[in-house]
DNA sequence: GACTACATACCAACTGGTCGGTTTTGTTCC
DNA sequence: GGAACAAAACCGACCAGTTGGTATGTAGTC
């Protein structure tokens, strides 16, 4: 424990515990005292670091966030030519990450949770979010696109709205999840998001 | 002006005036301080009618919003055997609703909102919270199974799933727009969701 | 000795909530 | 009608605790 030097590795603690925090709790509702103490830092190290509470934010959702949208999204539709199989793939994976910690189910999506908390009260905060869903929305478009040309969805489906009805349709459940709080409700809104997507199936 | 009001109407002005601050704002980023203000109460008149901030917004939940869903999906759709027809139009009002009043674009929906902030905070804003999404749902649960009846839905759609899905997909929606605030995007949802429900007609 | 990387003590502003008090209103009895 | 009284409605100063943020200091590194 009592290593030398820390440098970039107090940033990263700092940065993941807001993360986690923000994730349970909320942004405004998480102080910034509650994140050091987690963090195991003090106050003047996370000034050191981040301006402000809002910079700290800024950078939870630039860093960690951006990361676990490409690694979950756009990594896996990048190749994709089948995204409605590849989009029911990366959801049987939540539904199988619900079950090992279903303290998930109670938190929700921690982009969501930002967005709905801090788009209307801070515009930087949306303007991060809202480039953060332009990712994963382009990724899904892109995919759908090349579904159509594949030939595996129909032709009818229009890549931009079906993206973006995806989005808000996932978004939207795990939001409902979080007010349901059970895993058959996970298994309800997967059985109709299944028949939505199939019913675009070529 | 100098009326002889009172009683019952100050407890309604405060309640109005805490879901209006509630929705542009956070149930926690509103000060109880902030409602006495800009409702023109003084504190121990709102202390006088709530035991605390929370059951404030326990009666602004059970009060104000349940009202909301009763008249906007609850009544309309209670003799519906069209839903998907029936739907549309309550999604072309709010359209509507959204072009007269652009900050509405801005906070999106109060249930939701609240939702996603307090039902993993609090367990008592969770149940009541989950008794109107119930409401809700089983609103539209019982017009698709009218609508299956009547043959105006595809007989594979399962009426409890799809409900599931189209308040999860509204939800997403809003949300979406909250990130995006623009009216274009209000109409890509829209088509998207067009699209959706209309797969779904017999 | 300049610089980074922290640590600590501190602050003004604000938070939800309390409490003793005043005013308004409704009821009862004459 | 009006005096007497009680209860509901309302007021606003005050409180302890917390908030985001700062000022100042120090220990190790180049």
């Amino acid at each position: 424990m009592s290593e030398v030097r820390q440098t970039e590795d107090t940033r990263t603690r700092i940065l993941e515990t807001a993360l986690d925090l923000f994730h349970h709790g909320s942004f405004k509702g998480t102080s910034i005292n509650l994140v050091v103490e987690k963090a195991g830092v003090t106050k003047g190290a996370l000034f050191h670091y981040f301006k402000g509470k809002n910079e700290l934010g800024y950078a939870v959702v630039d860093e960690c966030i951006r990361q676990r949208i490409l690694e979950t999204w756009v990594e896996p539709l990048a190749t994709s030519v089948d995204p409605i199989s590849d989009t029911l793939l990366i959801l049987d994976r939540f539904e199988e990450m619900m079950a090992a910690q279903p303290e998930i189910i109670e938190c929700g999506c921690p982009l969501n949770n930002l967005s709905q908390e801090m788009s209307s009260q801070d515009e930087e905060f949306r303007k991060r979010l809202l480039a953060l869903y332009e990712l994963w929305q382009t990724a899904l478009e892109k995919a759908f696109r090349a579904g159509i040309d594949a030939g595996n969805v129909k032709a009818e489906a229009q890549p931009k709205s079906t993206a973006a009805v995806v989005v808000a349709l996932l978004e939207g459940s795990i939001g409902m999840v979080k007010v349901n709080r059970t895993i058959e409700h996970v298994a309800v809104i997967h059985k109709g998001l299944r028949i939505f997507l199939n019913l675009l199936r070529a």
